[in-house]
RNA sequence: GCACCUUUAGCUCAGUUGGUUAGAGCGUACGAUUCACAUUCGUAAGGCCGCAGGUUCGAAUCCUGCAAGGUGCACCA
């Protein structure tokens, strides 16, 4: 029954399997949706998470890539024209700052490269690593279709970016502003609010005797341009001034005549109730600025130096200068005391760095109409997100939202195709696809120039799920969009997940997918974050080479729920790998027991045991049927696990020992035909999580098929 | 400050709409094993299901409050 040079009397050995099964699965062309002539049930699409191309793969992208194969095998199963489109993301920012450091640590710096050569470096890094990236998916079983891949830098998808950018900007929902940006002064770029950490900090709040007033500040150091002090209109102890009403100050740089605001954002109950304002630098102060159509003036320039307007200050960096002018005040005798303060700092999320506001003109995106839209489509159960809670937190975000500024002032990503004033004073700014727009600026008479900035690189990757399908014209649009799953990290909602439901909307008049699945962190075994500095990161590649990906995919999936962080311990990983192990010996009992020769496909079971265990087996598989349907992979993988383990291994396989051995032939015949059904349904089930194992057993059951495509054994 | 999440065995976590004696993996202790198993099998110890109320015939599960830990958002100088 089963010879001795069998592969089954080895032990699984998931090096010597893996690729080979995949290169069948990747030759065989079913993959592509396009290839399944019998998939009757209409298309099912998952459009992939494009990896930054700046690394190799880590655990988190493990997490992704096992969940969304798990997804798409099944579907593929069940007869559905299965279509998981790749890319990878050029990821401009995050993919620039890794590019820096590599530069810092060869001794270079891009501040000696020219834009040009800049780019040119980066594309060919980036390329590079897309290669690995491909291999890397593809190691982990990735069952996507490869004929579709994207990048986002593609030609296709610029035209679709540049197309959108155009069309809202005429439909008035994107506008250049000088507005107050978040300014990191290492990597000489603007970043959107959501590139921001806020950081709670300890620091001096100085009182200064400034004219009649006293004022508190953190930021002594800006107070250069202040010429306004601001209290609140309905104050008593400042009742006597009057907005607009001028005030002699002795300050730092000698007489200034500072002029009286009210506004009611200010708080009677913090410091002494009256503050300076730096609308140059200081978002709060910008808000009260522009409603009183105040003048701001510059006292940091963008490397973090006062600039001219601090006098003897200039070019001080601004540690330095804190001190030099709390020690002037002193001298003065304007200081009045300092005491310790809790605050929150706005930081740079690559590097830490405090940011500093600045006005600069910049594009943004107008917010409020598309969050509306956006929050509609939730609220009405179009869009459904998984775990639930998560929609708490998307509404929250989506109605205090904020304009999103979309101008980076680094090379690395899709130029900004517009014309803007060189004059850096000037705002005007026009959407020029064609290099039509040539000249004088209309606002102000400067010079018309290309704007050198690029975008965000969420503004293009909020249109993936469209501009990877071609829209408008493309059929693949026509056929599989709207798409059905947006699986990824619970941590881009925003990033991500929010700009694709709203320039979706937008842009094609539809949802972009029906279900958000939103996985957690993958966190260490110990619970800590995996970094390289704590030397506890899981590669997913080496792991999958130690174990097998097969026992890295069911270790990623057990009990692990969406939303929420998992640890992932190597023990765990080292578990599914005897459960490869178990699967492979109950072959092996059951070939070494049961003609394969003999068997026949539609079997129904002749003994009233049998009977008994193909229900409870069918049963069985009804239930991880209804769970795949509802997302519940955790529980689905959880259970055809203790049914391998603990019901058809303990104690079927135990039990058939007797009836083998036994004089019953007509239980033996059943039972044998049983255990090749139960395998064979078993396979397919498990073959979503475990698809190289399974796939390797099913070619030594079934010699003209792959498991890949076979059907789902419930209806 | 506002919001959200988490709290169940030594550790990491399940527990699908409330329904018998609360489960898994790993770990621990003891035993067995030339039997499909680069092992496996058996047995055991271990839980006021964060705390306090409430709803219910019945609560780990629903409601209220509190506590601890975590995360997000926010213009208090």
């Amino acid at each position: 029954m089963l010879s001795e040079d069998s592969k089954f009397m080895r032990p699984y050995n998931p090096n010597a399997t893996e690729k080979r099964i995949y290169e069948l699965w990747e030759k065989s062309g079913y993959f592509n949706p396009d290839n399944l002539p019998e998939a009757d049930k209409g298309p099912f699409t998952i459009i992939m998470p494009p990896p930054n191309a700046n690394g190799r793969l880590h655990a988190g992208h493990a997490l992704f890539v096992t969940l969304e194969d798990i997804m798409t095998r099944y579907k593929r199963l069940r007869g559905y024209k299965a279509l998981w489109l790749p890319g990878t993301d050029h990821a401009g920012f995050e993919t620039q700052v890794v590019y820096e450091k590599k530069l810092e640590k060869e001794g270079r710096s891009r501040f000696n490269l020219t834009r040009e050569e800049l780019y040119s470096e980066i594309m060919k890094f980036t390329l590079d690593n897309k290669a690995n990236t491909e291999a890397d998916l593809r190691s982990l079983g990735a069952s996507c279709d490869w004929s579709r891949e994207k990048f986002t830098l593609d030609a296709d998808i610029i035209k679709t970016v540049y197309d959108t950018f155009e069309q809202m900007f005429k439909d008035d929902l994107i506008y250049r502003g000088k507005r107050i940006v978040n300014w990191c002064t290492k990597h000489q770029t603007s970043l959107s609010d959501l590139e921001t950490i806020t950081e709670t900090r300890t620091d001096k709040l100085y009182y200064m005797k400034y004219g009649p007033f006293t004022i508190a500040t953190s930021r002594p150091e800006t107070k250069f341009g202040d010429k306004y002090v601001v209290m609140h209109p309905d104050d008593p102890r400042y009742a006597e001034y009057k907005d607009g009403q001028e005030i002699p100050v002795d300050w730092l740089e000698g007489k200034i005549t500072a002029t009286v605001v009210k506004d009611p954002i200010i708080d009677m109950e913090f410091g002494t109730g009256v503050m300076t304002i730096t609308p140059w630098h200081d978002i709060a102060d910008f808000d009260i600025a522009q409603r009183h159509n105040l003048i701001g003036v510059e006292v940091i320039d963008k490397n973090g130096r006062l600039t001219k307007a601090a006098g003897k200050y200039e070019g001080l960096k601004i540690e330095e200068a804190r001190k030099q002018v709390v020690e002037n005040l002193k001298a003065l005798g304007l200081l009045e005391k300092e005491e310790d303060y809790e605050h929150n700092v706005t930081t740079c999320y690559k590097c830490g760095r405090i940011l500093e506001p600045r006005i600069m003109p910049q594009w943004f995106v107008k917010m409020e109409p598309l969050a509306k839209q956006a929050i509609e489509v939730v609220k009405k159960g179009e869009i459904k997100i998984i775990p639930d809670f998560q929609e708490k937190i998307y509404f929250h975000w989506l109605k205090n939202i904020r304009d999103w500024n979309i101008s980076r002032q680094i090379a690395w990503g899709i130029p900004i195709p517009a014309k803007i004033c060189s004059n850096s004073e000037c705002d005007y700014g026009v959407v020029d696809l064609g290099d039509k727009e040539k000249g004088k600026c209309p606002k102000c008479g400067g010079e018309l120039i290309k704007d050198p900035d690029t975008f965000d690189t969420w503004f293009s990757s909020g249109q993936w799920p469209y501009a990877t399908l071609g829209y408008p014209d493309h059929s693949d649009f026509k056929n599989f969009y709207p798409t059905d799953v947006m699986e990824t990290a619970g941590d881009i909602l925003f990033f991500w997940v929010a700009r694709m439901i709203m320039l979706g909307l937008y842009r094609t008049g539809k949802i972009p997918f029906h279900t958000v699945y939103l996985h957690g962190m993958v966190r260490a075994g110990d619970k800590q974050k995996m970094s390289k500095s704590k030397g506890n990161v899981i590669s997913p590649v080496d792991i999958g080479e130690k174990y097998g990906t097969d026992a890295l995919r069911m270790a990623l999936v057990v009990g692990n729920t969406p939303g929420t962080d998992m640890a992932l311990a190597e023990d765990k990983i080292k578990a599914y790998k005897l459960f490869a192990n178990k699967l492979w010996n109950v072959t092996r009992f059951i070939l070494s027991n049961a003609d394969l020769d003999k068997y026949v496909k539609d079997f129904s079971a002749d003994t009233e045991q049998d009977k008994e265990l193909s229900s409870k087996r069918d049963a069985l598989l009804k239930d991880i049927t209804i769970d795949l349907d509802n997302y519940r992979f955790h529980l689905a993988s959880e259970r055809l696990y203790h049914y391998v383990w603990d019901e058809l291994a303990a104690n079927i396989l135990e039990d058939s020992k007797n009836i083998f051995t036994g004089a019953d032939n007509k239980a033996k015949t059943s039972r044998q035909q049983f255990l090749l059904n139960t395998l064979e349904k078993i396979l397919i089930a498990l073959h979503p999580f475990i698809p190289f194992i399974t796939e390797e057993i099913w070619q030594s059951l079934e010699k003209n098929s792959l498991l890949i495509v076979e059907k789902w054994p419930v209806k």
